[in-house]
RNA sequence: GGUGGGUUGGCCGAGAGGCGAGGCAACGGCCUGCAAAGCCGUGUACACGGGUUCGAAUCCCGUACCCACCUCCA
């Protein structure tokens, strides 16, 4: 079996093929840097970060495109209302969602880029469809997007323009036609100056969906294999980024792959209903890698229910995965077969199990991936237990460790280590400390004094230390925060 | 009104005509001085009403309810 992924386009789930042999062009929407990052940005970003691991595993050069939508309506409504420069407003949420990121183990995309930067290749765009008869300019400095010129308009939703709700709203003065949108938004007497370009028909700015049409082209080229985005991003903006692109002539994706909504109380997180969780108050509130299970642990397309019961449910499971692969490493330790340093481990040498590889080859199946880690997990801890072999305990280890890094969750992985150990200057200060009180317990217990033995490890319990007796002396760990 | 998606055991969550995915919780056993951790075991669920079929959670028809989008939204 080879890699299928589901298409929204025509909702069918096939194999990829790529427009270039080994390659993949991935172009995912991007953040409007209007406001900080909520956990809704991030479900998204981790579905494709997980794609984007699943293609590079599976031998796939990826270049994965994600834009910054940095100058829209409410960033500059915003930035006034704070008395703000829009750009450094834009800009301080823009490091936010860099920050973010990077501090939940996602892969960097290859290229980032931002609307503002890319006004020549959007005027070029525009000419060519106003050439073509699909665009026009409203004499006041916008330009509109001619719906009824395109007569595949509507296929991807396959909706019929006809149909859609009257919103109500009155129409601009200069457009033709009410269901045209803005290409171009003409520069306004109450915005900054600094906000709007010379084109051809007028000072102007960026109308959000051009963008996406005129950034990859540039960074892809006119056909790309996967346009990924949340799944509220179908309509309007990639059916019109999509009536753009083939009206310019383009191929343009070749597949759509849209993430669930990350949901409180089965309603879309989300501002207006004011029901969202900022990503800074989940990571303050949680270990980042408990978070980023409880987001991927669904699958892509599934919402995702965010709440209290989910969050245990996975720093339950995490503390399991990390409990067992430290296990195994300290069994390890001072042998051949003693797991490679974090960021020197190769992941990709190791061999999947079959059943893991189909799932997610069966368009991203990680509940059922998950349940292949699971059993997995089972035997290593049984096998630990046992005292196995080390080359099968390694073998073991390096299989847990390759599948669960698929999700970005590797749990001896360098992203995590330092995540609440903290220092290691106070881990040995730590280290001995309790070493001491584990020993005292240990002499209590040779003299059969249960009452002084517990004593001591009531306290340590009571400190956030857990102890583990095994059969060659006694173990802790620091508890997990609860 | 239009376009999609959904309703699975205490909870979460896969699957998609016959074989009880998996996780969390709970309970029991093993291990342990007692625990913890770990291992093993225990649950016959698929919104409702019809139909097709030897057989339906899965297919068909109908009904109810939920969600998303149709306006900015990841």
């Amino acid at each position: 079996m080879t890699l299928h992924l589901h298409d929204t386009a025509t909702r069918t789930t096939t194999a990829l093929t790529p427009v270039r042999e080994g390659a993949v062009s991935l172009y995912v929407c991007g953040p409007t840097t209007q406001g900080g990052p909520h956990l809704g940005h991030l479900r998204t970003f981790l579905a494709f970060d997980v794609l984007v691991r699943w293609l590079e595993r599976s031998g796939y050069a990826v270049t994965h495109v994600r834009n910054v939508t940095d100058i829209d309506d409410k960033i500059l409504a915003k930035a006034a209302e704070n008395d703000a420069e829009w750009w450094a407003w834009s800009l301080r949420f823009e490091r936010d969602f860099h920050a973010l990121l990077d501090a939940v183990g996602n892969r960097r995309p290859d290229y980032e880029p931002r609307a503002t930067g890319h006004v020549p290749e959007m005027i070029a765009f525009m000419e060519r469809l106003i050439e073509r008869g699909h665009a026009y300019p409203d004499g006041r400095g916008s330009v509109y997007f001619s719906v009824a010129s395109l007569p595949e308009y509507g296929a991807l939703t396959r909706q019929s323009p006809e149909d859609m709700q009257d919103s109500g709203e009155e129409t601009e003065p200069g457009k033709r036609d009410r269901r045209d949108f803005a290409l171009w938004k003409a520069a306004k007497d109450s915005e900054p100056a600094t906000a709007s370009w010379d084109t051809p028909w007028g000072r102007g700015r960026p109308g959000w969906h051009l963008e996406c049409s005129a950034m990859s082209l540039k960074y892809l080229g006119e056909t790309f294999d996967i346009h990924g985005g949340g799944l509220d991003l179908r309509f309007p903006h990639h059916e019109n980024e999509q009536a753009q692109s083939h009206a310019a002539g383009h191929g343009f994706a070749q597949r759509w792959m849209h993430s669930g909504m990350l949901t409180v109380d089965g309603l879309k997180m989300g501002k207006s209903l004011d029901n969202f969780v900022t990503a800074a108050q989940a990571l303050a509130e949680n270990p980042v890698p408990v978070v980023r299970l409880a987001l991927v642990s669904g699958h892509y397309r599934a919402n995702v229910e965010y709440n209290a019961s989910s969050l245990r449910e996975a720093k339950t499971v995490w503390e399991r995965f990390g409990a067992a692969a430290r296990r195994a490493a300290e069994q390890l330790a001072g042998t051949e077969h003693a797991p490679a340093a974090a960021p020197d481990v190769d992941h990709g040498a190791v061999e999947l199990p079959a059943e893991f590889t189909a799932a997610m080859d069966d368009d991203l199946a990680v509940p059922e991936a998950l349940a292949v880690v699971h059993r997995e997990l089972s035997a290593l801890n049984a096998l630990l237990a046992a005292g196995g072999e080390a080359s099968e305990v390694a073998a073991g280890l390096a299989r847990l460790r390759a599948m669960l890094d698929v999700l970005g969750l590797d749990p001896l992985g360098a992203q995590w280590q330092d995540a609440g150990a903290g220092d290691e200057t106070e881990h040995h200060a730590l280290d001995a400390l309790v070493q001491a009180q584990l020993s005292a317990r240990a002499a209590a217990r040779a003299d059969k004094d249960w009452a002084r033995a517990d004593e001591i490890r009531d306290a340590l319990t009571a400190a956030g230390i857990r102890v583990e007796d095994g059969a060659d002396g006694a173990r802790w760990t620091l508890a997990p925060r609860s």
